[in-house]
DNA sequence: AGAATTGTAATGGTTAAACCATTTCTGTGT
DNA sequence: ACACAGAAATGGTTTAACCATTACAATTCT
């Protein structure tokens, strides 16, 4: 029900002070706070327990600090790194493997692919394709660019977020990416007839996503992560 | 590719040392840093500095600090609070609707349900039915119980992502209801014949999952999410 | 004039030493 | 035994000084 009532400490009103004055909109993305000397003035507190004060709310992203004349703490648009941050250190400690990443990963990439199959719009199946067609080029080039042809699989993934216009499906995508990227670098390794398979999958899916055909873009989705995973799965630990 | 270099701050150098330490197993949850005047002799950095670097982590939500004797930086075991702090830092943001919260709930709720449901075993299914047997009472109490009713709800799903094994949905469960919950308290109200028709989603979810009915179990699972959010749709502002 | 260099001041980063506030433990007296 | 008081450890805060980086202006050289 409650959060425990943490005893007084001055910094952490400072932040909720500043916490507040950011997120009410009064002090807006760009924007620069006073200071520390200044600040601290204002404040009527030390400078050492300002910038307690400031590395929480530097940690919380809400702002960075630059260097120099004119510098300062200057106010951060709110972003997804936070929770990234803190989901890739759940998956750090908890020790989540690549076979529950990947199983995760084929749920939301279904999910997307469906979801995008139902609003993807004449502009997005052009952009879509667009990027097929990249990784159609990397793909004839074969192993040599199997760096660039996984980087433009994981735009397609992200265009397919995009779609759906919902922002926790865009920030998990960068989450979960992040994460196995780890695992790919390590593990990953695609010859040409792998890498058409793949390529083969996305067209697939966009095919079915350009179609409206949700179910069958999800199906495919799913099967296109299971396939990615077992290239990898002979070559685990 | 690569993140930002910050450039050397005596205090992030403090952070990464203390943070490997745990993530490493070196220290685990419960276990207590050295008190700030020994650890600033370690590590030959002064009191404020470090101070700075505990104050990160206490964000980060890897340590805890108690005063007086005996006191300090105890380990904490990484939990949801952080990630859920970003969240609700978007969502007060605005960068993330109910509605966006809701569809993402539908997707994972159906993946949880339909993997439940190949997954489940008989020791699961006599645990979710004896959750069942609570909603049932609490339903038949009608809206005075509407609180117990949510909770064995919430439950219920979170059996569900226990039975699949899987920590990413695990913690993304906890996530999710943690922040979805704020809008619950503000505007869900159920009466008896709501909760009855929640009831019976839930039923019907269980018995699709004792089948193994994996695909009915995600559509019963998304159709219930759906139905949800239509009872605070009206009451939204 | 224009370009390169240098100086200067603002600003965050760090250090040091001292004192306060809270909490636990210990010893003393009843 | 029990209660109370004091001591000691530990985090919380303050102050004052100095260092490092940066932007900008002044100066000098071509």
């Amino acid at each position: 029900m409650f959060k425990a009532a943490k005893q007084n400490r001055i910094f952490q009103d400072v932040v909720e002070q500043i916490q507040e004055t950011i997120l009410s909109g009064k002090l807006k993305p760009g924007e620069m706070l006073p200071a520390e000397r200044e600040l601290k003035e204002m404040l009527q507190v030390s400078r050492g327990t300002l910038r307690e004060a400031l590395r929480v709310l530097e940690q919380k992203g809400l702002i960075e600090i630059k260097l120099g004349v004119g510098g300062g703490a200057v106010v951060q648009d709110v972003s997804y790194d936070q929770i990234n941050e803190s989901l890739a250190l759940l998956i750090r400690y908890r020790k989540v493997s690549l076979r529950h990443l990947t199983e995760f990963r084929m749920g939301v990439e279904g999910c997307v692919s469906a979801l995008a199959a139902v609003r993807a719009t004449p502009a997005d199946i052009i952009r879509l394709k667009f990027l097929l067609e990249q990784a159609r080029q990397f793909t004839e080039k074969g192993s040599d660019c199997q760096t660039e042809f996984v980087a433009v699989d994981k735009q397609i993934h992200l265009a397919l977020a995009e779609i759906t216009g919902n922002p926790v499906y865009i920030s998990l995508h960068h989450t979960v990416h992040d994460n196995i990227d780890r695992y790919y670098e390590a593990f990953l390794s695609m010859k040409q007839p792998e890498m058409a398979e793949n390529f083969s999958d996305l067209c697939n899916i966009v095919d079915a996503v350009e179609k409206k055909k949700a179910d069958e873009a999800r199906r495919l989705a799913e099967a296109h992560v299971l396939r990615f995973n077992h290239y990898m799965e002979n070559r685990e630990t």
